[in-house]
DNA sequence: AATGGGACCTGCGCGC
DNA sequence: TGCGCGCAGGTCCCAT
């Protein structure tokens, strides 16, 4: 889903694509995933506006505005950002916004599951979302991992995923980081030898920068903005791979439960 | 403090 | 072929 790959493949592609356009039109087909302010405010605020800068904060988009506020996106599980719209005016069954560019070209919202959130604020350094939001991996030493660690007890793919804990890695991400750092996603966090440790942090990043080379993983909604699909799909050892064969050791893919998420892993490789 | 489960939603794939 | 059901997962919220 999107995670940190697909919202900075994203990022980079509304980078070179909206940054000193303007807004000049809003279409809201499903107003319930304005979060704020109501549907008019918002619509109304966004007109004749540009759009200055893009950031992203985990797996949260801020698009800083020419007005002083933001527009904050969060695509959830399948939400999608398009653009330029393909096939001419009609929008697709999934847009819920629609912003019209100074190009005449439209930037569409779509969410088949209507999770995704809209957010037009003063200063999203505020927001709650962003002041609980753990670091990045990026921005940790091998050292301070090992801080982070020393005393949960949580069990360790649960904690990856806390995005108060670390941002930015998901169920894919995560299942993906403990197969190549070889450690059963069961385990306590605490229970990690500081070897252990130390590789589950360089490969965390290792998957997360591979990924983000190949535009991410198109395993369900997430497109890059031009609408194609990620391919990193390719490169998956154990997500969505139940039953079938380790690329390493042949054993069988185990999936199980973890605090109601899908955990794939092969239980013969991750001790 | 840590953990689990439900809610938010829709579409898909499965079994019958 | 059609129908109902379970499931997918990011985040929040509540209960234990």
């Amino acid at each position: 889903m999107p995670e940190l790959p697909e919202v900075e493949t994203i990022k980079q592609e509304l980078d070179k694509a909206i940054v000193n356009k303007k807004i000049i039109g809003v279409v809201v087909n499903n107003a319930k995933v304005i979060k704020e302010p109501k549907k008019e405010k918002f619509v109304a605020e966004l007109k004749n506006v540009a759009i200055k800068k893009i950031i992203r904060k985990g797996k949260l988009l801020i698009l800083e505005l020419s007005s002083g506020k933001s527009l904050t996106i969060h695509l959830k599980m399948t939400g999608q950002l398009i653009y330029p719209r393909q096939g001419g005016a009609s929008p697709v069954k999934a847009t819920r916004v629609s912003f019209k560019l100074s190009d005449g070209k439209f930037l569409d919202f779509n969410d088949s599951r209507v999770f995704g959130e809209l957010r037009l604020i003063d200063d999203w350094r505020k927001l709650k979302f962003i002041q609980e939001l753990g670091p990045e991996p990026f921005d940790l030493s091998p050292e301070k991992f090992r801080q982070m660690l020393k005393d949960k007890k949580t069990k360790i793919k649960v904690l990856l995923m806390d995005q108060k804990f670390i941002s930015g890695i998901g169920n894919l991400y995560a299942n993906e980081a403990l197969f190549r750092a070889r450690i059963d996603p069961r385990r306590p966090a605490n229970s990690l030898s500081d070897k252990e440790t130390d590789l589950l942090f360089r490969e965390i990043k290792k998957v997360l920068l591979d990924a983000i080379q190949h535009k991410g993983s198109s395993v369900d909604q997430y497109v890059q903005l031009s609408g194609k699909p990620g391919e990193y799909v390719k490169y998956h050892k154990v997500y969505d791979r139940e039953g079938k064969e380790c690329f390493k050791c042949k054993g069988k893919i185990k999936r199980i439960s973890l605090s109601g998420r899908g955990t794939y892993f092969c239980p013969i490789c991750q001790r």
